[in-house]
DNA sequence: GCCTCCAGTGACAACGCTGTCCACCAACGA
DNA sequence: TCGTTGGTGGACAGCGTTGTCACTGGAGGC
C-alpha cells in the first residue's frame, strides 16, 4: 500500500516535470530513442527499451501532449462545447451525449457555460479557438456570430445547436419548436379547450420566440383565434409565473389551459398550481423527470437532449472527416407525451 | 450582415492557420513586434501597432495558446474533472460549481465521465495529466489510485471528491454519508417506526457502504436493532427496486418505512410505490427536484452538489496557490428535509 | 561636436517533442 | 577482400510562441 502526501516535501511546489531529455540522460540513450519507446515505434533493442521504461517509471515521466501536437501540427484532440448552463439537466444531457461521441473519436470535451450572456459566449468560444480545439459546438446566447467567421475560415468547424447562429450561415441542429407548441395547442383544443394561454421565456431567446409562433399557429389552425391577452412572455422566476397564472385565472374570460415554454417555467407553474382547487390543464415544453408521478401528471412536448447532442457532435465529426458539403440545418422532431394533466374538461 | 459558408471553398479542409510569422510578414515588422502587440506590451509605436492589428484582422490570426504555454512553461490554464456521469443532475451540479470557481481563476474545465469504470477513470485522469492540466478533480470509480502518485509528485495537485481515494493519502471532500442515513433512521424511529428497511447501491461503492453503516448505526442507536433481512444492496434498476419493495412488504413482519440510498433508487421507489394503497414511509438520500410536489412528498437527506464542487475546487486552487499543508479531508454536512412522506403511522 | 539616453525594433534561442536523415556495426554473399 | 543489407541509435531542425539582449537613430545635455 502506497501512501504519499501529494506535495512531496511539504511546501515545495511547481516541481519541474521530467522531460524526454531527463529520461534519455538517465537511461543513457538519446532523446530520440526515448521518443521511439514512448510511441511504440519499431527498431529499438528490447534491452534498451527496458532501460528507457525503467527511467520513465523512475522519473514519473509523462509525455507532454501540447508539445507533441505542436510539433506534429496535428489536432489537439479537443472539442469545445459552449452552452447555457451545464447545471441544467437538459444541457447536461447534451454534454453527456457529446462526450460520448467524442470519446468514440478519441477526443476530450472542454465545456463552458455562457449563462445566456453573449459576451461570455464569445469569450468562451474564442478562448477555445485559441486553444486550437478541433471543432466547436455552440448553443448561441447572442445573435451575432460574425466573430467566428475567421475561425471557420481558418478551418475550425462550428456547429450551432438548440438555436441558430445570428448572422452566419453554418451547420445548425434544432428541435421542432414550432411543431411542438402547435401540437400542444391542437391537443388541448381536441379536448374542447378554447381559452389556452401561453407562458414563455424572454422573446429575444430564439426558442421562446419559435414556441410562441407555434402556439399562435396552433391557435389559428384550431379555429380558436390568437389573443394577446393570453400570452405572457418574459423572464420567469417562480414569483412571476405565479402572478401570471393568477392574472389568467382572474380574467373576465379565464384560461382553462396553459402551455408553458420550457421545463423551468413548467416546474414553476406546477408549484404555483399545487393545492389550488380549480386548475387549468397544463402542457409543458421539455419533458422532465417525475412528470408522470405528479398529480395530475403533466403532459409534455418531449425532445431528447442526448439526441440533440449526438446529432450536433456527429455533424461536427463529419466536418472533421472532410465533409465539405454546404451548411446543413437539422431539425429534430418532438413528441407529445399525453399524461392527462387536466385536459378533460370538468 | 455577413453570411459565410464555414468551409470557405467547398471541400477544402485543414487550411493552415495564420501564425505570428505570417502577420509579421504582412505588416512588414518582425515577429517579436507582433508578439508585443498581441500581448499588450509597451514600447510599440502606435502606427506600427495599427499596421499589425490590421494584418491580424486580415489574416484572422489568433495566437496559439499551446505554443505560448510551452514556451512560457506556464500553466495550461486547464483543470481536469473526472466524474461518474455528467448527465446525472448531481454531478452536473458539481460540474457547474467547479466551472464557476475555475472561471474566477481564469481556467477552463475539461470533463470526462468514468461510468463507474476504474479503467476509464484511470485513462481519463492520465490523459488529462498528459495534457498538463494544472490540477485534477476526481470522483473515484475504483479503489486504486497509485497511478496518480507520479503525477502528484510531479506537482499536479489532485483532489478527490464524493469518495476517498483507494490507496493514496490525498485531499478529499466528502459528504457526511453516515450521519445522513443515521439521521434518516432517527427521524423515522421518532415517529414510531421499528421496521425500517434500507435499499442501497452496490456495496463496493464507497458512498453506498457508508450509508449502510449510517443506517446500521441509526438502527442500533434507536434501539430497534439491525436486521439483515431489512437490507437490500445491489445494482438498482426500476425492476429490482420494485421486487425488493415487494419482498419487504410481503415479509412476515413487513417494513413500515424505507430509506433509499441515492436519488436514482429513490425515484425508482417512488415510481414502484405509486398507486399502491398501503405505502411505507420513505426517506431518500439526495434531494431531487419536485420531491416536495409528489403525493406524498418525499422526505430527503439533502446535500449540495454545488457546495461539494466548490469545496473541492477551492481546495485545488489553494494547492495551486502554494498551500503545502498536509492533505486535508473535508466532510460536508447533510441536512434532513422533512416533507411528511408517510412518517406518521396510520 | 560629442556623449548619453531612450523609445522602438529585431535577431536569436529555447520550450518539449517528433520527422528526417545519417552513422555505425554486425553479418552476409560475391 | 569488398560492398550491401538490416538493425540500432543519434544529430539536428523546427512546430509557434516569448524572454533576452543588442541594435538603431534621434533628442537632449555638456
Amino acid at each position: 500500500m502506497t501512501t504519499l502526501s501529494p506535495n512531496g516535501a511539504a511546501g515545495v511546489r511547481k516541481v519541474r516535470r521530467a522531460t524526454m531529455n531527463d529520461v534519455a540522460r538517465l537511461a543513457g540513450v538519446s532523446i530520440k530513442t526515448v521518443s521511439r519507446v514512448v510511441n511504440d515505434e519499431a527498431g529499438v533493442h528490447p534491452a534498451t527499451a527496458e532501460r528507457v521504461l525503467a527511467a520513465i517509471d523512475q522519473l514519473g515521466f509523462r509525455r507532454n501532449l501540447s508539445a507533441r501536437n505542436l510539433r506534429r501540427g496535428s489536432s489537439t484532440g479537443t472539442i469545445g462545447l459552449v452552452l447555457e448552463d451545464v447545471g441544467n439537466p437538459f444541457y447536461s444531457g447534451v454534454t453527456r451525449a457529446v462526450e460520448e461521441i467524442a470519446r468514440l473519436r478519441g477526443r476530450q470535451v472542454i465545456t463552458g457555460s455562457s449563462d445566456e450572456d453573449p459576451a461570455r459566449e464569445r469569450e468562451l468560444s474564442l478562448e477555445f479557438c485559441s486553444r486550437r480545439v478541433d471543432g466547436l459546438l455552440v448553443v448561441p446566447a447572442g445573435l451575432q456570430h460574425g466573430y467566428l467567421v475567421p475561425e471557420m475560415r481558418a478551418g475550425t468547424p462550428v456547429v450551432f445547436l438548440d438555436r441558430p447562429a445570428g448572422d452566419v450561415v453554418a451547420d445548425t441542429v434544432l428541435v421542432d419548436n414550432i411543431g411542438g407548441t402547435a401540437a400542444a395547442v391542437a391537443h388541448l383544443a381536441s379536448f374542447g379547450h378554447r381559452r389556452i394561454a401561453f407562458l414563455g421565456d424572454a422573446p429575444d431567446i430564439f426558442t421562446a420566440n419559435e414556441r410562441l409562433r407555434g402556439y399562435r399557429e396552433g391557435c389559428v389552425r384550431a379555429g380558436i383565434g390568437y389573443h394577446e391577452s393570453l400570452v405572457v412572455m418574459g423572464p420567469h422566476d417562480e414569483e412571476s409565473v405565479r402572478k401570471a397564472l393568477q392574472g389568467l385565472r382572474n380574467a373576465a374570460d379565464p384560461a382553462t389551459a396553459v402551455v408553458t415554454g420550457n421545463n423551468r417555467i413548467t416546474v414553476h407553474a406546477v408549484r404555483a398550481l399545487a393545492g389550488s382547487a380549480v386548475r387549468p390543464a397544463l402542457v409543458g415544453f421539455d419533458d422532465f423527470e417525475l412528470a408522470d408521478l405528479l398529480s395530475p401528471p403533466v403532459t409534455v412536448i418531449a425532445h431528447d437532449a442526448s439526441a440533440l447532442g449526438k446529432a450536433a457532435a456527429d455533424l461536427l465529426f463529419a466536418r472533421l472527416d472532410g465533409d465539405g458539403s454546404p451548411p446543413r440545418r437539422v431539425v429534430l422532431p418532438v413528441r407529445l407525451v399525453p399524461r392527462g394533466s387536466g385536459e378533460m374538461r370538468a
